[in-house]
Parts: C-alpha cells; structure tokens; sequence
RNA sequence: GCGCCAAUAGCUCAGCUGGAUAGAGCAACAGCCUUCUAAGCUGUGGGUCUCAGGUUCGAAUCCUGAUUGGCGUACCA
C-alpha cells in the first residue's frame, strides 16, 4: 500500500521531468539514463515524507536541482489531484507530505481483514523450500552455536512461509561417524550402566558426560582411540552389541536435544539420519566414478578435480571405501529431492563451512543434478563470547539448556520483583516465554552473515534493546485494549476519523505498519531475520514514546479515543505478526 | 602461501539498491512514577565510519591497494 503511494508520487514526478525535458529539447532518453528517480525518506518528519533527490538531472536539464525541484512543484500544483499542501521543495530534493488520513483509513481495513495474516506476500508463492537447520551430533547436548542456528533456521521458515513460500523444515541428525563411537566406549568403560532414569540427568548430558570422559582417558590411555576406531568396523558391521548400544544412547541424547527444541520454539516437518544416507552417497560417487566424472587415485581413494572453479582436488571416498562428511551430504540431498521435489533448498550452517558447500553444490551439478542450482548455504556468522572463542577444552562452551534455565529463573525474579504474580497467571509458562524471546530477539538481531559477540550478561539483561522490551509493548497495548472491551459499547455510535491522528508519533507509527508487507518481503529475498528485529525495535519505540506522551483512552474527545484504539489495535497487530516471524512469544501480560 | 569474510561511539550492533547534520542499546551523568504496568520515557556527553588512493554533482556505502582480525585451504564434521 505504501509501496503504491510511492509509486504514484515517483511517476508523477517523473512524467514531470520529461515534460520539462521536452519543452527544453532534451531527449527523453537522456533524462532516462541520466538514472532512475530514488525515493528516499526525509532526514526529518517535518521535512516531509518522501524525498526525491533531483541531482541526477541537474546535467542534462542544464540547471541546477534546486531549480528543477521548484519547476515541479510548480507544474505539480497545476496536476488535477495534487493538494498543494503535500508539496515541499527542499534544495536540490522534492518533499511530499503523504496523505496519512487515507492511508491509515485503508490500513484499517487491511489489517483488520488480514489479521494474522497482514504484512504477507505472495512473493515465493508456490516455492517448495526445503530448509535445513540445527543438525545436531547424538554425542553431546546443543550449545550457544546451535542456539544461533536454530533462532536463525527457524525464523527464515516462517519467513518464507509468510511469503506463501510451502517450507519443509529438515534436521540432519548426525549420529554415525568416530565421534559417536568415543562416547559409546567411554559410556562402556565407564558408566556401571547409568541411565538418564537412574542418575537423574538428562539424556544429552549424560552422553555428553561420557564424550569429555573420553577424551580425559584418551589422554592416559594411548590405545583409547585404537578401541575407538574398531568400535566404528564394529558399528559398520552391524555387530549387535554395538548397535545396542548406539540406539540406545541415541535415543538420549535425541530425546534431550527434543526437549531443548521445545524451549526454544523449534520444530522440524522431517528428520534425516546420516546413517540412512551415506550409503546412498557412496553408490552415488562409484556411480560418477563409471561415468567418468570422478578417478581413483593409486591408493584407490576416489577424487574429483576442482579446477572448473578453480580450487584444489578434493576426496569423496576414501581407500577404504568408507564415506566421507561430503559423501554423506551428496546421499542426503539426492534422498531429499526425491522424498520432497523442492523448488530450493537452503542450508543453514555457519560460515566455516563455506567451502564444503561451494563443492557439494558443484560435485552434485556435476553429477547431472539439475536442481544442483538452486541449492543455498545460508552461511552465518560464529558465535564468540566476550573472551574469545568458545573452547570446550577449556570448558568455555555454553550450554544451551543451561542458558535457558538461567533467563527463566531470572524473568520469574523479576515477575517477583515487579509484584506482577497475580497478573501474569502461569508464573512459569510466563517466564519461559520471556527467556525465549530474549534469547531468540539476542541471537537474531545482528545480521546473520556476521560473527557476534554473545555476551551473556548482556543477553540476561531485560533493559533497553531486548526481546522483553518488545514483548512489554505488546503486553501493554493489551492491557489497554482489554480496559477498551469494558467502556467501547459506550463508543458504538463514534466513526473512525483518522484525520485525528495528527501528531508527529502517530504519523510515524501509520507509516511503519504501512511499511511492514515491504519488510517482510525483504528479509525473504535477503534470508535475513534481523530486517524484522530491527523493525520491531523501530516501531516498539516509537509507541513506547507515544504512549507515554499520549493518553490512549483518556483522549480530549470520544473520536480521538475512537481513532487512537484503532491505530493501537493496528500497531499490536503487526506487533504479532513480527513477533511470530522471530521466535518472540506474544503475551497479554507481563 | 592462496581463498573467503569483516573493520562504524569505551562496549555490542543498525545504517535499504551511493543522497540532506552517521543512528540505537549498554556503560556515564541529569531529570520523570497521586496520571492507560517505570521491563518505561526525556535530556547531556561520546565519531577523521581502520588507513591511502580512485569513480561521482555527492562515498560509511562502489572500485583498487595496504593494515588488523576471523574463517577456510584434512582420507574431521
């Protein structure tokens, strides 16, 4: 709507230049190439609502821009439709004030039809978008890395979804390889037979125990990794006792991660196993090897030469036949593509592993792979904490579950704190949905290509740019929407009139939920989730200081109050309707 | 060595396809709760946008080079 408004105003202004270019002799193709007319906002809300700079023109006018802003507004004002008002030139830019009355008047209507559903595209409409995230390893429990991936996967599904995209959520469990096997030998040595039941820890941490007792032994015990690597022979043959043992510890450690997906908000349509798949990605490399597209080297690895995108040689299989993590992601997504046909799929996997995908994607084109092409690494930024990396050595890993255990209990303190018990009903419900839009607003706001410090302190903290703030808005506009419930049959007869809507805040809050479709087809076409936190923080500032300045329901006169819940009703509305896009909980009260 | 990426306030981050005096939060300081929840609001201070060139009417933004940092360049994942 807003996107309409701008573009009436720009080829207004347009047919404007090419009159004056006309009646100077001046070609019109050289007005058109001298570039297009940008439409950029005013520094200020005083100066207007959009400003069109001029300068391009200044040369092939032969004048200066401040002169060809003056020409227009002249020739403006003569245009059938054009309130002089709305005009302002400003130097070498041409300002319009735009109608916000109008405006305000159809974003009732659109936001009150569209409800949930206002703010969506229909930008990737009948795009199947396959979309994998999380993939976690079955040795030990999700940590702040995952929590970033997971905010981030999450959020772009529903993104895509908001842009009528149908999104196939897909997590890769990675629950084979050497790494698996270290915490099943040091659970064998080790344990005396412990159970999540028995010893009261959850079932990731458990493994996860037993994963760092390995590498403490493998310190004393220099055949510990010897042990390790049969135990893989073993696994790849099937041998019963070890495959025992595999499901079961699997089946903790899936069952913990579960529970911390809960928490966070995270859900998947499939799961897939890299024990399901590597075989296929092995056939699918002696397959390449016949067509010629791969060669076996003298030790009987197989390769394939890089040089098409001019980088090294890489293996695919190593000489004992076994598969390689590259061999597993070639299975993985030929069994996906023929589960699920997808129009694309986006891998969400931090940035390091930038170059495995430049040839995953090239080795499946090779292959004869037509879909190869539209395959996309989201590739994000690592996750540092205010110290450096984190290193599990050094045990400065944190813990995911630990994290969130540490924000809920210090959003019940502070429900305590604030006497607010009572209001919030189910003090506990409560307090993890404000640890979880904390977490997710955290992780989500930087752009997600760019590495991040987390700062946990920080990330704890409730004050300023944070998720609870955002969540304090909603809750706000809704106690004041439920006090509107009891006292609006007393207003049934007052029309809404949103030329009441004058000041400066209101203008803006208008122009913002105008803006919002714009914005959600953005951070669609970008992969980006930090366009919409940003703009949540915009808009929950802007009604923050209004609301302060400004009485909602003890307005002058009953049309104000009228006009006023409408643009509330309108803000808490898109308020949702961003907090669903980024993990943010939407409560009544808080 | 080579490749990819980043560099903006003391700290953490925004800054749209180049456009008007570069913005937030935190931290510091000063105000505001008989008034719709103070998880709030307002104000003050704080910047040679790493450096050097170039393109342009105009560069934090684009190009080149340098510096610093990160990641990768494994028969790990």
């Amino acid at each position: 709507m807003y996107q309409q408004v701008k573009e009436y105003w720009k080829n207004l202004i347009e047919e404007q230049l090419h009159q004056i270019a006309q009646e100077k002799g001046v070609d019109a193709s050289l007005v058109r190439a001298a570039g297009e007319l940008a439409v950029n906002t005013t520094p200020s809300p005083d100066m207007g609502d959009l400003a069109f700079p001029l300068f391009p023109f200044a040369k092939v006018l032969r004048t200066s821009p401040q002169n060809i802003a003056q020409e227009i507004v002249k020739r403006l004002k003569e245009v059938e439709g054009v309130s002089p008002d709305s005009l302002l030139p400003s130097g070498p830019y041409l300002n319009v004030f735009i109608d916000i009355p109008q405006l305000a008047r159809s974003l009732r209507e659109s936001v009150c039809a569209e409800g949930d559903e206002y703010g969506h595209t229909d930008l990737f409409e009948g795009k199947r978008m396959m979309v994998e995230f999380s993939c976690p390893n079955t040795n030990k429990p999700l940590h702040l890395g995952h929590l970033r991936n997971d905010a981030i996967g999450e959020s772009i599904s529903h993104i895509l979804k908001a842009n009528k995209a149908e999104v196939e959520k897909v997590n890769l469990i990675n629950n084979r390889g050497i790494h698996i096997c270290k915490s099943m030998l040091a659970y064998q040595k080790f344990s005396e037979g412990e159970t999540p039941e028995s010893s009261g820890i959850k079932g990731d941490h458990l493994v996860g125990k037993y994963y760092v007792r390995y590498a403490a032994w493998e310190k004393e015990d220099p055949s510990a990794l010897i042990q390790a690597q049969q135990m893989l022979r073993k696994w790849e043959e099937g041998d019963e006792e070890v495959m025992d043992l595999w499901n079961r510890m699997n089946r903790w450690t899936i069952e913990g991660i579960e529970e911390t997906y809960r928490k966070t908000g995270v859900s998947f349509d499939s799961y897939y196993y890299e024990s399901d798949t590597y075989t296929l990605g092995k056939d699918t490399i002696l397959k390449g090897l016949e067509d010629g597209i791969f060669y076996r080297a003298e030790d009987s690895s197989i390769w394939i030469d890089l040089e098409d995108i001019k980088l090294d040689k890489k293996v695919l299989l190593r000489k004992d036949g076994t598969s390689l993590y590259l061999t597993q992601d070639i299975g993985t997504a030929i069994q996906r593509h023929e589960k699920w046909p997808f129009d694309s799929l986006i891998y969400v996997v931090a940035s390091e592993q930038a170059y495995h995908f430049k040839v995953l994607f090239h080795v499946l084109a090779k292959l004869g792979y037509q879909w190869a092409g539209n395959l996309y690494h989201l590739s994000y930024g690592m996750v540092n904490l205010p110290e450096g990396k984190m290193k599990s050595r050094e045990g400065t890993v944190v813990d995911a579950d630990d994290l969130i255990a540490s924000l809920t209990a210090m959003a019940k303190d502070e429900i305590i704190a604030k006497n607010r018990e009572k209001e919030v009903g189910d003090i506990d419900d409560v307090s993890e949905k404000i640890a979880r839009g904390a977490l997710n607003y955290y992780l989500l706001q930087p752009s997600p290509t760019k590495d991040m410090i987390f700062n946990p302190a920080e990330s704890i903290s409730f004050n300023g740019n944070t998720g609870p703030y955002l969540q304090y808005m909603g809750a706000r506009i809704s106690s004041m929407l439920a006090k509107w419930e009891v006292m609006k049959d007393e207003y049934g007869d007052v029309p809404f009139e949103p030329s009441l809507l004058s000041v400066q805040d209101e203008r803006e809050l208008i122009k913002m939920i105008a803006l919002w479709p714009s914005l959600v087809a953005q951070a669609a076409r970008e992969y980006n989730p930090s366009i919409i936190t940003s703009f949540l923080y915009d808009l929950s500032r802007t009604f923050s200081r209004y609301y302060h300045d400004h009485a909602v329901l003890k307005g002058e006169s009953r049309e104000l109050i009228v006009a006023r819940v409408a643009l509330v009703t309108m803000v808490l509305q898109v308020l949702k309707n961003a907090y669903a896009l980024v993990g943010i909980p939407f409560l009544e009260s808080m």
